[in-house]
DNA sequence: TCTGGGGTCCTAGGACCC
DNA sequence: TCTGGGGTCCTAGGACCC
């Protein structure tokens, strides 16, 4: 039997939030994200910015520019993670399994609550209303057979969206749709399907192997077509796995040529890292340093410790011999500095292995 | 006055071991 | 002495997502 999977994405989240927080922004055009005179981007811009053409990732100056009128306000993190918990917890009374993906959106898994299309409406339709009414926030929803449709699905009618399509009508539906549309599909590869004059998910879906070959090759390319044939079988799952990598980092208003300076702040990422990890009572294995130049390049040197570790003394050691080599492979200035750990493992350093139940 | 900060996953190559 | 392959660990880069 088929699964009926949905997706729901909160509508212009950030903005919506700072709306209810500040009445007097409502009707306004709102741009949430950093500084548009300085090196920010936009995190969500209001529907009403949206006319103007203002759009989530571009840089808050080109912002600015194409609405002059819009009210500018900086991302309030712990604000809007209040807010998206009151909206997580309604859906959790309401659906048994929920896989939360982000801040503002996630998967519902209604198989066996909702037999038929007219029911996955009824159920979404009334949580949709539930959730307006409780949190004063808009949520639109997708519901399809799995994860990657149910995902287009709710982006096709926002806001307050409600797209059902049903089995047996996944290809059909994503067919006439651009490329971009699906999810996996970013700029390059984009880019790289229109160089082989394709357009819409349907040509990709269309794809024989060798074609794709040419134009997507390996797992990434194979695993693109399925879904563009509306194949998707991941589960949504509603236990989420404990992180890969936890990591700090920063654009600098002006960018940094001075040596010193750059350890200075990758020691003061360290620590961050080091107190984030020891929260989750986590130690890491590797320490890596990334730096995003003026030609925003990207270059990243790690180095690993004996033992794993939530020292900060230690990760911050690590993070300067691997900006040492990464200053030496390329000189500043340096536009972003970042200090990030990954192979995490459980447990307290000073005890490991000495747990009988560990 | 172009382009944030938090991540995940995939790929590829070299070292090393069997 | 030469030859071959598989598997794992580690690093680096890159695409993509919210």
């Amino acid at each position: 039997m088929a699964r009926v999977v949905a997706h729901l994405d909160l509508d212009a989240f950030f903005a919506a939030v700072e709306v209810l927080e500040q009445p007097e922004l409502a009707g306004r055009p709102l741009v949430v994200g950093g500084d548009p005179l300085g090196r920010g981007v936009v995190a969500t811009a209001s529907y009403e910015a949206r006319v103007f053409g203002v759009r989530s990732a571009m840089s808050a100056a080109e912002a600015l520019r194409r609405c002059p009128d819009a009210v500018f306000v900086r991302p309030d993190h712990a604000r809007y993670r209040r807010h998206s918990d009151g909206v997580w917890a309604l859906v959790r009374e309401a659906v048994e399994v929920v896989e939360q993906v982000g801040i503002d959106e996630g998967y519902l898994d209604l198989t066996g609550a909702a037999a038929t299309a007219g029911d996955a409406r009824r159920v979404l339709g009334a949580l949709q209303r539930r959730i307006l009414a409780e949190t004063g926030l808009g949520a639109s929803f997708g519901c399809a057979t799995g994860k990657t449709v149910a995902k287009v699905a709710s982006d096709r009618d926002k806001p307050r969206g409600l797209v059902v399509v049903p089995a047996g009508r996944e290809e059909e539906f994503l067919a006439p749709l651009p490329l971009r549309a699906l999810p996996g599909i970013g700029p390059k590869a984009e880019q790289r399907l229109a160089l082989a004059g394709l357009e819409r998910v349907g040509q990709l879906a269309d794809l024989d192997d060798d074609a794709l070959r040419l134009v997507l090759p390996g797992q990434v390319g194979r695993e693109l077509r399925e879904r563009a044939r509306g194949v998707d079988p991941r589960p949504v799952l509603a236990e989420a796995g404990p992180s890969v990598s936890i990591g700090s980092e920063e654009t600098f208003d002006h960018d940094i040529a001075d040596p010193a300076i750059l350890s200075e702040h990758a020691a003061r990422f360290a620590a961050e890292v080091a107190e984030r990890l020891r929260a989750e009572g986590r130690v890491a294995r590797t320490v890596t340093v990334k730096l995003r130049y003026p030609d925003f390049r990207i270059l990243s040197r790690a180095r690993s410790a004996a033992q794993p570790t939530a020292d900060p003394a230690e990760i911050a050691r690590l993070a300067e011999v691997a900006l040492a080599r990464a200053l030496r492979d390329r000189p500043p200035p340096v536009r972003l500095l970042g200090v990030a750990v990954s192979r995490l493992v459980e447990g307290e350093q000073l005890r490991l292995g000495l747990d009988a139940d560990g």
